[in-house]
RNA sequence: GGAGAGAUGGGUGAGUGGCUGAAACCACCGGUUUGCUAAACCGACGUACGGGUCAUUCUGUACCGGGGGUUCGAAUCCCCCUCUCUCCGCCA
């Protein structure tokens, strides 16, 4: 969410950046505009009536106790109309500010002056790219028949006890499951974060403040009898850590890491692409969350992605890095840059990570503020996040990559954590 | 699931109708004193929105879990909701 006294003094800057991301604002931010002037006439006039309320009821206080009893009674009698009209301008103000509100959420983030131009997945820029494509052998097989044909992963076992998308991991399956965790949180503590490990469903609150609600309610598992949402991402609960915070300057950045199972219902995918591990209803992400003085936020972005290839440099997998164009980034994001491994086998980039930038547009929503050390005022932090990173994409790459005549091998850096070398 | 208690500023916690945006203590910050640390003393110390100002400053309003009501006036009284804690039950 902008900030609606940024959007009152910059409308024309909030329409040219916006049209980056092939969003008219114009009509929306004149309308905020309109409404702000109105929202600030109403205040200013209901505070005066406030006031000169306060003031008489001061002024009773007094009579009564001087025993005036009939003076008193005559000032109450002047607050009868004031009190309608006070009544009346709390009901309009409340009526704009929510109306106010409910335009500003609709305004995406403002994207950064270097994301590059464009509408499609095409148009993202390649930043980088690093790694052999692999020249599999002759019979090469996808990693969802190599799941099957090890029988590390049965996705049908799945369909059964839950429903299509949430697989069952077994034997080295699992084993490798837990070393990608315990090697991510390894890494991201080298480099500097906490590990937390939050709760797995949020309340209300919680989903408002990332920004999955109210938009994209549809997205999360609803505990209904207890309205609770099933976390899509840590960054949620790891975020909303500092909901309605004020943090000492000094104590920037935070870097927070968690691991979480992550629930998504995915509505309306379909398709090839959503084959074995390609897109599931649970799998598993170490995220990385910062929270960041705003002098320096685009810095920190670029030492998270230096942490995530790492990771990915480290699994031996050939990735690419994308900064998103402005058509094809989320909403909420200033600045995206997503990692993609290639699957062999598929033969196709997949997305396992995707590291952003939010500058205020969160925070604003959460809150989340730190103290200014110069002027001791709160000023709206920036966030920041990215997956370092997502499993099943990972493991997807890693079994049709490293697949031979003999069994899928191990990258050496699991080895350790894994305890063993080859699924065979 | 049953019964009870409670929700006040960064924390503890006082406050049952006006002089309370809120005592006191602790923490934090600034200062004085002092070999250092510590201690003592003094001072400052919430947020949001609005108005005036180049700015420091000044000023109005709202906020004591959320919403509604009573009243000239509500942290304080009434109603509804949410959450937390304690005990019992169940249980990894």
């Amino acid at each position: 969410m902008l900030n609606l006294k940024f959007i009152q003094e910059n409308p024309e800057l909030v329409i040219t950046k916006l049209k980056k991301k092939y969003f008219d604002a114009s009509e929306i931010v004149s309308q905020i505009t309109g409404l702000s002037v109105r929202k600030n006439e109403i205040q200013a006039t209901a505070d005066q009536c406030k006031s000169e309320m306060n003031k008489i009821s001061k002024e009773v206080g007094l009579l009564i106790r001087e025993g005036k009893t009939e003076q008193a009674n005559a000032a109450k009698n002047r607050t009868a109309i004031l009190k309608d009209s006070i009544r009346q301008l709390d009901e309009d103000f409340d009526r704009i500010d929510q109306e106010i509100f409910n335009l500003q959420v609709l305004i995406p983030n403002l994207p950064s002056d270097l994301v590059p131009e464009g509408r499609t997945p095409e148009d993202n820029l390649v930043v980088k790219s690093y790694g052999e494509i692999p020249v599999l052998p002759e019979n090469s097989l996808p990693h969802w028949e190599l799941a099957k044909k090890y029988d590390i992963i049965d996705f049908e076992l799945g369909v059964k006890i839950t429903g299509a998308g949430f697989p069952v991991y077994k034997g080295k399956g699992a084993r490798i499951q837990r070393a990608l965790i315990s090697f991510f949180l390894d890494e991201a503590r080298a480099s500097g974060y906490l590990e937390i490990q939050p709760p797995l469903m949020v309340n209300e609150d919680s989903g408002f403040g990332t920004g999955q609600l109210p938009d994209k309610e549809g997205q999360m598992y609803h505990a209904t009898e207890d309205n609770l949402y099933l976390i899509p991402t840590a960054e949620v609960p790891v975020t909303n850590l500092y909901r309605d915070v004020i943090v000492e300057a000094k104590d920037l950045p935070i870097k927070n890491t968690a691991y979480s199972a992550c629930f998504r219902r995915e509505a309306g995918s379909y398709g090839k692409d959503v084959r074995g591990l390609n897109r599931l209803h649970q799998f598993d992400k170490v995220e990385i969350v910062q929270i960041a003085h705003p002098d320096n936020s685009y810095e920190l972005l670029d030492q998270m992605v230096a942490h995530v290839e790492g990771l990915v440099k480290k699994l031996e997998l050939p990735y690419r890095i994308l900064r998103l164009c402005g058509g094809d980034m989320s909403f909420t994001s200033a600045l995206t840059y997503d990692f993609e491994v290639f699957s062999a086998a598929q033969e196709k980039w997949l997305e396992v990570s995707s590291v952003s930038n939010f500058e205020s547009f969160q925070a604003n929503r959460l809150k989340l503020r730190y103290r200014d050390e110069a002027t001791k005022k709160p000023v709206i932090a920036h966030t920041l996040n990215g997956s370092a990173l997502a499993l099943p994409r990972i493991l997807a790459a890693l079994l049709e990559n490293n697949q031979t005549p003999d069994g899928i091998r191990i990258p050496k850096v699991l080895v350790p954590y894994c305890g063993f070398e080859m699924i065979d």
